[in-house]
DNA sequence: TATGAATGAGACTTCATTCAT
DNA sequence: GATGAATGAAGTCTCATTCAT
């Protein structure tokens, strides 16, 4: 049926990239609003029109409300996973334990204050009460990477501690990355900085070999 | 006549008792649920029926769900601030910073395991999407008092940097708290551990005039 | 069992008395708060603190919110039947059809300004929807009583018409003084004045014997 | 092509005209039940019912209860004062007293029987106790229109009084007119019919100038 | 496929009434 | 009898989701 293929194709093409475009301005408008005003607090509504669509588009792309939040820390959850890679693995791992970790924390720091879909997710990640989604999982996904690291840099760690260590490494850091876009551009710097400070004090030990 | 004397007090006092203990019911009960299911799915019913009671007498005791919140937090932000107090006033700062870490970490985190209270403040604390409430005030008053401490065991730490170290603390103690309430025991045990360990290697520099 | 007699002989007429005193101070609170903020937005509780009793008591003098205002409306009848009976009967009947009308007119002015029971009554007089209660009930039976003095000063009206003559006199008595009672002392009073007047012009042909 | 226009025309205007229906209905329905029921007896829900809709939709057209009612007296005060105009407006001003009295009776007699709005607007005037709304607000408006006329028709009446008299006729009409409606067909007919006489007698003198 | 009107379950809160003290 | 805490039915309104056009 070389009409209806034809048609299909061409018609199929440029609806399935609006398509996407559209399931993007929605996960967009959703991460703005779920970051300013709470999951609870947002409506199917409101994101709709925020994103310039009807209610009606808004469930033809997801089944319900939970499932945008979802995309919206799949997605987060994707990027920063990108990131990270870039510095657990590969040449990055040549540089020394404070290099490696002012670098990560800087990059991460620059993502959490441009990327949307950071607070989104922190702020909520507690929806429906339970500790479930995104943010733990996420955290937990960090931390196993991390133990690889630890694994080559920091020989005075005994290996059984190492899951402990990995997991401070990540919550410390998350938790401060949060507070820190939570406060004004200056104070929220002084923060980051002294996160690292903090975290390359608390490592050196057992990267040295020298624990207190 | 003394038995109408007694009966009349002991007339009165059941009914005051059991007013506050009815109150208290339904505060012990909405922390528990706020804490497992979050401040927007818990309804008020719900809290009526675990509290053992009917929602009438609920509101007959509070104006409205957030006035319950806003109780539960108040009762919290008292126990933290009377157990804070031990520790930044009186002989405790004779202490070392080490011990005085020490001490203050574990005995905040007994009372977190033990109270409902902490969790159900913490996991809400952005209610309405403002970091408004309890927690935020809570800690700003927290670091407050540190800067104090700071200012007399930091001998080494700029008076500029004060507020931004006392944050820090609070910051990353109350996060890594929280994160171990919700690990199970052992593995909360280590988290405690390790948190206090990260606070004084961080802090020793300031303390001892060798920053790094 | 003298006892027993005497006890409650001694303890009943006081406690009648003082009865009968809490009883009328409900009513007089509950007519007050009627008419000022109409019968579904008066709360039972809100009568019973301005008659300083508990809800307790209240509802061991009245089964329902509902019979309060029954009683109201039964007392105001009682003092408004007392009233009307002075000009339809006795001597007053002696009077000239105009000045028969002025003074009634006066007297029941004098008594709705000063009776809270009279707004209160009148007010609500809808309660539930149905036209049931007092005000209709009330205006009937003036109706009926007008019919006979109709009937004796009024020659030149047919029997028939009677009946429709006189509703009109309540009616339109009843709602020029309930006018006149929503307004200013001053603009109140010249409704008064000129109600009479238009009852006046209304009845003489009727009275006259000369129907236009 | 013709096809495509027309059904692209017809395909939004059912929707608007729809929704402009069941607005209505849902007015119209609001109007029957509050007249028999009383504002705070109705519940949004049977309002939701009798109008065949659901209660979401019902709040998709107004924000609340109050505002349905707020409708109702609006759309009954533009009939009103449409109707009314055209008896102080116009050729019917050439009318002699009688007759213009007489007419605009009739007519709004004609209007309150067949206009459900009307009842719910005047038993429910005083909604909340204070007796804001379109009630009084209408009778000063119609007053008011009353007043220019008397101004060319009652020479006889001192300019300081036209106001009292204007509300006694506004007042007078509109208390009986709706007690007329609460009769029977007959009774009420023969209640208009001596209301004309009444407010016919009582403005005679003012306009021929022979006051009593 | 896009739209937005329609739906209705369910949340919060009030208040008449009951009942233990 | 007096008190006022306790009760729960019922009302208003919101909002996630469905469905006709």
């Amino acid at each position: 049926m070389p009409r209806a293929e034809k048609s299909s194709e061409t018609r199929r093409v440029p609806s399935q990239e609006r398509s996407r475009k559209r399931a993007l301005r929605i996960l967009d408008a959703a991460a703005r609003i779920f970051a300013d005003g709470g999951y609870e607090e947002t409506t199917t509504e409101a994101i709709a029109k925020a994103a310039g669509t009807s209610i009606g588009s808004l469930y033809q792309f997801f089944p319900n409300k939970h499932a945008i939040f979802h995309a919206i820390a799949s997605r987060h959850l994707e990027r920063a996973h990108a990131l990270f890679d870039g510095f657990v693995q590969g040449p990055a791992l040549e540089l020394s334990w404070d290099e490696l970790l002012t670098r990560s924390i800087d990059a991460f720091a620059k993502m959490d204050r441009e990327d949307p879909d950071f607070r989104a997710v922190w702020t909520n990640w507690d929806i429906a009460g339970q500790f479930v989604v995104a943010g733990q999982q996420m955290n937990r996904e960090f931390a196993r990477r991390i133990e690889t690291v630890l694994a080559a840099k920091a020989r005075a760690l005994p290996k059984a501690r190492r899951a402990v260590v990995a997991s401070m490494i990540v919550e410390v850091a998350t938790a401060m990355l949060f507070y820190a876009v939570r406060r004004d551009a200056a104070s929220g710097e002084a923060v980051i900085t002294e996160t690292k400070r903090m975290l390359i004090r608390y490592l050196r030990p057992y990267a040295e070999g020298t624990e207190s």
